[in-house]
DNA sequence: TAAAACAAGGAAAACGTTTTCCAAAAGAAT
DNA sequence: ATTCTTTTGGAAAACGTTTTCCTTGTTTTA
């Protein structure tokens, strides 16, 4: 294997300039700079990433927090492109990432977690999925021992930024066109996980719709479950004008449940999953691009890790009405 | 951070007895072993996996190599469970496992790619979605430079071994099954990606099936694509008894074609994805369990790296009707 | 009883980087 | 010409393990 060592010597001078050209370091001149590089192209040297992540601690590895808490094909189909989006940024940021699920460290008290991440060299990390009640990966943000990026949570302080879309909003728009397109009054609104915290955002959004539009608004808790969703559009669909939904799979749960009661409802759902166009009706929702979401992620964390501060960083949504046609290929 | 050094000198021994209590060597006392044990209880110790790496070539990491270039939601599922087992597995027997996805390496030659693999000291490699005619991947296998255990294609070396289903049983399971249910003579048989390992062993199944139930069959190449299966059930159903496809997208794609056709022919598909549950209509199909057959990938590749000769691993598989209602939670 | 064999544990090199500190050379200021 | 800066590059320690030898002390064998 060659190593720094051989690049050093096969351009004349010492691995510590070598390290430097590798790394940007400022004095060093030009030629040396020149002469290292053509070095490193001839011998087609690539640095090792293990030792680099031993020696430097800063230059550190990312780890990705992946919560496969509710095992759904809807939910894998989230988290791969969430997965993809962020592994394929980190490679062109040179950053070295692995990634962990849920049942890797649910045992884990925090310092366990600490603990064990400081043994993979670990600096900085990107939380998926989390819960408001979820106490280990709170401690683990509070204690600022890493650089975090959470998901879909707001939670910030000087070393750890949040990256989502406005929930709100995105839960607004969604159902305002839904609404309006149907000139609906009484809403039934299937919310999603208590504890969540875009379940919350989300019924905001809603609640100020239904005053905007001084809609009669019927609230329950679908828990992201389709079961449920269907569940309870079944007991309270009848006497409603439109169901809306915290989620896609809700938002089928939903549609089956009407189908099968045979009454007509407009239904609508939230995060713009291929499922959706596959049950047959078409329905609004929200389209969340999640790679897009996770390379932004791990762009945060790369500036954080370079310095910067925490902060909530927003991301565009759109709207969407998912058709067969367009999903088949 | 508490390193080898600190329980060392908290057992009052040397660092390399710690290092040998740790990896199970000999020569050491029952005594001294208990002692050292004691002082990483009390201390919370965790090896440092990064230096171990790289101090121990053997010791090793392992990389998962997974193509993401058929991008479709089904196939998010499928390789999210290979994923999830094969990581739940590395970590129970408490290897390191990084995960790879072909965009990370697609524009590598072999050369690269093998000295991107020793510079993250990987020592042992699962391929998955490999394809006949993928150069890179099979000079890799050939190259003997690491351990490899290919999922779904016989390859087998010293070196290597091979996981999966037996796909031509499978194939001629479930085709079996469907024709004797409704009594079919003609076949329309939809196969798999031209140059795909399993294309080959499935088809197998269908032509054997075929001569000894004196069926005339048609064989149209499908690519996996739901939209080529739907464009030749469109094209060549009418005048068969049934549609067997290669895979459960495109078993989908057929249907939804008979619908649109508003003919009535049975289909069967392969794989057990859950959107099958969705389609409305019913069908036959191979179940694998992926998650399962990746973590006995990630145990094969334990042994290897342990020393063991390459071989072949066949695993069960099961046959089931996907409803609906065993789908939805 | 001497020699040989073995068991147990320690010292130190090695893995491939990064980074701190220091020395030399060159330029600027007096 | 002398001193003071600044720029450039090198030497060596550090990161936390593993592993190879080597030194003891103890047991076995003849």
């Amino acid at each position: 294997m060659v190593s720094i060592k051989d690049v050093a010597k096969h351009a004349g001078v010492a691995i510590s300039t070598v390290s430097k050209v590798l790394n940007n370091y400022p004095n060093v001149s030009e030629e040396t700079k020149q002469r290292v590089n053509r070095a490193v192209e001839e011998l087609n040297f690539v640095p090792n990433s293990v030792a680099a992540a031993l020696s430097s601690k800063q230059a550190g590895r990312v780890a990705l927090l992946v919560n496969v808490n509710m095992k759904t094909s809807a939910v894998d189909e989230i988290n791969m492109q969430h997965i993809t989006g962020a592994l394929n940024r980190a490679m062109e940021l040179s950053l070295d990432a692995i990634t962990l699920f849920s049942f890797m460290y649910q045992n884990m008290t925090v310092d366990e977690l600490i603990r064990y991440l400081k043994s993979q060299s670990i600096t900085g990390i990107i939380i998926y999925g989390m819960s408001k009640e979820d106490k280990v990966l709170h401690k683990l943000v509070a204690a600022q021992e890493f650089k975090c990026v959470v998901v879909n949570a707001p939670l910030v302080n000087e070393s750890t930024s949040s990256v989502g879309i406005d929930d709100r909003k995105a839960q607004y728009d969604v159902a305002r066109k839904t609404i309006e397109e149907n000139r609906c009054k009484r809403v039934l609104y299937i919310a999603g996980k208590r504890n969540g915290y875009v379940t919350d955002e989300r019924l905001l959004g809603m609640e100020q719709l239904a005053s905007e539009l001084g809609l009669t608004m019927l609230v329950r808790n679908g828990e992201f479950s389709e079961l449920q969703a269907r569940n309870i559009t079944m007991k309270y669909a009848k006497n409603k004008d439109v169901v809306v939904c915290a989620s896609d799979l809700m938002a089928i749960g939903a549609m089956k449940a009407l189908i099968e009661m045979d009454i007509f409802r407009p239904v609508c759902g939230f995060d713009g999953i291929v499922l959706m166009g596959y049950v047959g009706k078409q329905m609004n929702t929200v389209c969340q691009n999640f790679a897009e979401v996770s390379r932004n992620a791990m762009e945060e964390l790369h500036a954080l890790l370079g310095g910067a501060q925490g902060r909530k960083l927003v991301l565009p949504h759109s709207l969407a009405r998912m058709k067969y046609e367009d999903i088949i290929c």
